[in-house]
RNA sequence: GCGCCUUUAGCUCAGUGGUAGAGCGUUCGCUUCACACGCGAAAGGCCGUAGGUUCAAUCCCUACAAGGCGCACCA
């Protein structure tokens, strides 16, 4: 017996070994595996941010996409677990920009091409520590096909899909109201937008002859109209007119236009309109044909249109325009009023609607395509009543503003106009048809969802790659369910649009690890558990077990270090039982199944049902009850049962000995195969130390537990 | 405003149409020849509230309550 297995399970004197043992085998390579393998089974891992290390949720989900990957191996299927890491446009330039302003830096006041060089050489030495992390985790992935989002050929399919959606008429390029963050000097799309509650002041303010209630008086300087309701007849003798206006800053004269979009009880009734500044002025202001008149900049200060406030920040405008307007007797009151603003998701800064000419994806089309693929089951997405949400989403969503004015990402391939915010994605073309002034290459970078949202077909070799004729479509998409609608929801899309086919059959949610006392982990908060830590303490094995045992789909999860303690009692548990069985192997005299007591016969039958169990739960995703089928049976039937009632069967005759030490020979290994893609470590580690006579005796010949097969029962993997 | 989820043992969470489980914790006893990262025993739950369906509900249905989340361009 191997003198290691004396003393307690070490996983740190193990696990690098094993790693190493099985990427050297070369079977992490789906065309290396033995055997027929027909059928390809295909994981692409959800490329983590190559802007910071691994967390918690990493673990997770790794854990759980290995086990899938694993199971599916030892099951017979070709299987592809790709690796790969995410540049993360604005996320990884956000950490950036925080990163060199504690250095008394400022992205601003560098040149572009410097600041790319920057994030990228950082970006470079975060993936990594981000490969390193990911083999710690015991991620069984083909490291020969990892990818970057910003390798060469990805970036090609994704110009190929931007040409072929304007080409298309589903991308085009819109002078239209945008999210705004002052801060990041950027548009962001819809979903990066956080709503936020507050209490602001509502201002009464004269207008000439009518009242307007606004929580912004500084915007004033760009009204256009004034709209009320068509039947409301307060105002029935102002309609149509135009009404003289009195500003801090002079006069001016409006129309007062009607619209059925206008609430009469809410304020005076008599709405301003100011179509550069607030999304639904806008949109009356493209009904009814109207200026938009631009009065604050990318900064959020008041520009040159207003006066002697040019160059006040809004919210200090806001005042002084009120305080003014007091003294004038134009603001007749004001009310406390609570509503709804958008803020940006990264920095809480309220963004500024802006009207720019950005490259926005026409979604309909797509939506419509997704939602039939869910609706028919081509895509399945777990937990179940996500399908809900996901359709909730995607019914009514409006169009994909993808054009970013940062640096750190995809330049976008299209050539566009200064003078008439024409646009083209023929890259040739150099005049404008519009106006004839000479095309400019688009300063912009897409939206990292836009070519993340391309990941399954774009990392395969689409469209011609033997890999995407092989693994396209995959077989289950892994991630957290926070990126249903940036993510997930956008490869279907995108998915169906460029290769006809769902990219994915399964969506797997899984939910958020949160800290012990369910709080969200956040870098602000100081509360971020780093995974190699835990795994450094307890082993990867305990760590995964911890993380997915109780863990169902959907639901958050508070991380418990007593439970990953629990775990690592069971890996030494699992070792000492083979200690038992492995310090008994001398007495073994068969070299094939003897003849079994009814007892021993009826153990191993007991082991072929929990196969069974284990089976069915895995194809049907239920991890948690897998894992925790596994651990109840290793530990209070095999080691509690079993092995104590074996100790007095080994004494008695000959034929009773052989036929227990096959029983629990038997049983022991069948469960470091069952275990393994939950334990990958020391059920490798002890499958290494047992004699190849031994597990050959009990049925295995296979020299790496990895490709072990998997136990036949009567149940076939789901498709 | 619309929608979704959650409510089970002290804590964190599983689970099933026939009156419940795990990890950790608690109590008692054990250095028993695989394991003290252990063994044996025990305490602890009207399975959120009120109705309904059913022979039978913690599990299905309907309200309600509490907590959480997502979506939402009414100034």
């Amino acid at each position: 017996m191997d003198e290691r297995l004396k003393k307690p399970y070490q996983p740190s004197e193990h696990e690098e070994h094993i790693y190493r043992l099985w990427e050297e085998s070369g079977f992490f390579q789906p065309e290396n595996l033995t055997g027929k393998r027909e059928k390809a089974y295909t994981i692409l891992m959800p490329p983590p941010n190559a802007n910071g290390h691994l967390h918690v949720g990493h673990a997770l989900a790794t854990t759980l996409q290995d086990i899938m990957i694993r199971y599916r191996r030892m099951a017979g299927d070709k299987t592809l677990f790709l690796p790969g890491a995410d540049h993360a446009g604005f996320e990884t330039q956000v950490v950036y920009e925080k990163k060199i302003e504690k250095d008394g830096r400022s992205r601003f006041s560098m040149e572009r091409e410097e600041l790319y060089q920057e994030i990228l050489a950082f970006t470079n030495e975060n993936k990594r520590f981000m490969e390193t992390e990911v083999r710690a985790l015991g991620a069984s992935c083909d490291w020969s096909r990892e990818k970057f989002t910003l390798d060469p050929d990805i970036v090609e399919v994704v110009y190929g899909t931007f040409r072929k959606l304007f080409d298309d008429g589903l991308v085009y390029r819109g002078k239209r109201m945008v999210n705004w963050c002052t801060r990041h000097q950027t548009s962001l799309s819809d979903l990066e937008t956080a709503a936020k509650t507050q209490t602001d002041t509502l201002y009464y303010i004269s207008y000439g002859p009518l009242t307007v209630a606004t929580v912004r008086p500084e915007t004033m300087f760009g009204d256009v109209a004034v709209a009320v309701h068509p039947e409301d007849t307060r105002y029935t003798e102002f309609i149509d007119t135009s009404i003289a206006v009195t500003t801090p800053i002079g006069s001016m004269y409006l129309k007062v236009i009607t619209d059925e979009a206008v609430d009469p009880d809410f304020g005076t009734g008599a709405l301003k309109i100011t179509p550069a500044h607030d999304p639904n002025d806008f949109e009356m202001g493209l009904k009814y044909s109207l200026p938009a008149v631009e009065v604050i900049d990318q900064y959020g200060k008041l520009n040159e249109r207003c006066g002697k406030y040019a160059g006040m920040k809004i919210l200090e405008a806001r005042e002084v325009v009120a305080k003014d307007l007091t003294e004038m007797g134009l603001l007749i009151k004001t009310e406390s009023y609570e509503h709804s603003i958008s803020t940006c998701y990264k920095c809480g800064k309220t963004l500024e609607p802006r009207v720019l000419p950005q490259w926005f994806v026409r979604m309909e089309p797509l939506a419509a395509q997704a939602l039939e693929a869910v609706r028919t089951k081509k895509v399945t997405i777990l937990p179940e009543y996500s399908e809900k949400v996901f359709n909730n989403w995607l019914y009514g969503i409006r169009d994909w503003n993808i054009s970013r004015q940062i640096a750190w990402g995809i330049p976008i391939p299209a050539r566009v106009c200064g003078a008439c915010d024409y646009g083209t994605a023929d890259i040739t073309q150099t005049k404008c048809p519009i106006c004839g002034a000479t095309l400019t290459p688009d300063p912009d970078t897409f939206d990292t969802w836009f070519s993340s949202g391309q990941w399954p077909f774009a990392t395969l070799g689409y469209p011609d790659g033997e890999d995407f004729k092989t693994f396209y479509p995959t077989a289950v998409l892994e991630t957290a369910y926070d990126i249903l609608f940036f993510w997930v929801a956008r490869m279907i899309m995108l998915g169906l649009y460029r290769t006809g086919k769902v990219p994915f059959r399964h969506v797997y949610l899984h939910g958020l690890v949160r800290d012990v006392s369910r709080q969200k982990m956040s870098k602000s908060k100081g509360n971020v558990v780093n995974p190699i830590e835990l795994l450094t303490r307890y082993g990867t094995d305990a760590l995964r077990m911890g993380l997915i045992i109780g863990n169902t789909p959907g639901a958050d999860s508070a991380l418990s270090e007593t439970k990953i303690k629990g775990y690592k009692h069971f890996a030494n548990k699992i070792w000492n039982v083979a200690r038992f069985v492995l310090e008994r192997a001398d007495e073994i005299e068969f070299t094939e199944r003897p003849v079994l007591t009814e007892g021993d016969a009826a153990r191993l039958k007991e082991f072929s049902t929990l196969a069974e169990d284990v089976t069915v739960d895995l194809n049907e995703f239920r991890f948690h009850l897998a894992g925790e089928k596994l651990y109840h049976y290793f530990w209070h039937t095999f080691a509690d049962t079993i092995i104590e009632e074996s100790k007095a069967r080994l004494k008695e005759d000959s034929d009773t000995r052989q036929s227990t030490l096959f029983a629990l020979l038997s049983i022991l290994t069948k469960s470091l195969i069952l275990l393994h893609p939950f334990m990958p470590f020391i059920t490798e580690t002890l499958w290494q130390m047992m004699p190849g006579k031994l597990r050959a005796s009990v049925g295995y010949r296979e020299a790496l537990l990895m490709i072990t097969p998997w136990p036949n029962t009567s149940q076939s993997p789901l498709s």
